[in-house]
DNA sequence: ACAATAATCGTACAAAGTACGGTACGTCAA
DNA sequence: TTGACGTACCGTACTTTGTACGATTATTGT
């Protein structure tokens, strides 16, 4: 047939690497089996041949991204390996800004979410901390983690450049009048040229372990 | 007209307090226009009289919860008054269990929201912390207090005799011989009756607290 | 070659947001 | 009292989306 050219066969694992593809471009809530069929240039119901749902598509989705999560290298201190594998969290979150809010509210697991929460909990036990300790240590680490990405991804911007231009399109000058201490606040630092919300994640993080290693002897 | 009662008008305001207590509910993805309409008695269109979108229906939503969070205390100490509005801020995001992914992604801060962050950088200031410090303990801050209040939303349970069912009715317990670092945790841990996963907010909070305090002299 | 199995997709329906235009009712000037 | 006007209300209908169902085509083992 002329002017038609065979696509390669699909399955799941293709069908996942265009959906993060295509969530990553358009944002999880545009994302639609139509637009997904679309670029994999088939049709809607194809899909559902080899997912059984979009919410376990999304599932799939996001085992996708918990997979690019680095996990914890085994031959460094703890408090290094931790620090390695936020640094990685965040940058991978980064990358799918859409994902943050899903990565811990799916309900099933997948075996990349529990092969990754087995390598840390594996590191803290490795570096002496006691169970309960793991215990804390993991559900903080976490909730700054994917707090902290889910902040920066929903931000409207990240340098003061863009805080300033996002500030006079709401006209935040005119509000800021009744807010003193926001006012200064905005004026005196986040409008500045130095300023980065990004710079708060290492810090933050490095904070968290300071505490965590504190906690520990 | 026998047999119907007329009903008090409709505002805003009304609309929103109904919105608010019917996705505390039913959670915000069921939540629907239509079904807001049927828990007022009225028709859906009616709704739009009052609010211009969903969208703006579900901002106007998020500032009401944000009104409930209660504000630092002036009269304390910038640590006591921080860990009063951390603790306060968890509790009305337990309260309302769809809230947490919304507060910090809404695009047009209302005026709770500004007048919230304003009071919590006045106590930060208050308390002696720089413009740079202020700035990392508000991102920390946030960060931990949101992302542990959307984990412990999602979560499907939070007490181990929760766990114990629902790590059954995954039958995880196969899976988890492949991950020995996760089923010690596990059983050792997380399924002995004295767990609670919300024991790990007020221990995080006050290692952060205490992290800040330290670096701010 | 042919039956079984897998992969593809056309059609259609239900749920949800909401545009549009019409109705009912309250207020106020003349 | 009456008529004009603004506000609240809502019936109808269109669009987008997920996905059930069944038919059609391709592939593969014997």
């Amino acid at each position: 047939m002329p002017g038609t050219t065979k696509r390669a066969p699909l399955n799941a694992r293709r069908i996942l690497e265009a959906a993060v593809a295509l969530a990553d471009t358009i944002g999880i809530d545009s994302f639609t089996i139509r637009k997904l069929a679309t670029a994999l240039d088939t049709a809607p119901m194809t899909i559902y041949h080899h997912v059984r749902s979009k919410e376990e598509l999304i599932d799939g989705m996001v085992e996708i991204v918990f997979d690019e999560i680095g996990k914890p290298p085994e031959e460094l201190d703890w408090k290094a390996a931790i620090r390695i594998r936020c640094h990685s969290a965040r940058e991978v979150l980064g990358r799918h800004r859409w994902a943050a809010p899903l990565m811990e509210s799916r309900t099933s697991p997948g075996p990349a979410n529990l092969a990754h929460h087995d390598a840390v909990i594996a590191c803290l036990r490795r570096g002496g901390l006691s169970l309960q300790l793991t215990a804390h240590a993991y559900a903080i680490l976490d909730s700054f983690v994917y707090g902290f990405a889910f902040e920066e991804a929903t931000l409207p911007g990240s340098d003061s450049a863009e805080f300033t231009r996002i500030a006079q399109e709401m006209s935040l000058d005119l509000q800021l009048e009744h807010y003193p201490a926001l006012a200064e606040f905005t004026a005196g630092h986040v409008l500045q040229p130095s300023y980065n919300f990004g710079d708060s994640f290492a810090f933050g993080l490095d904070l968290i372990i300071a505490g965590l290693d504190r906690a520990s002897h």
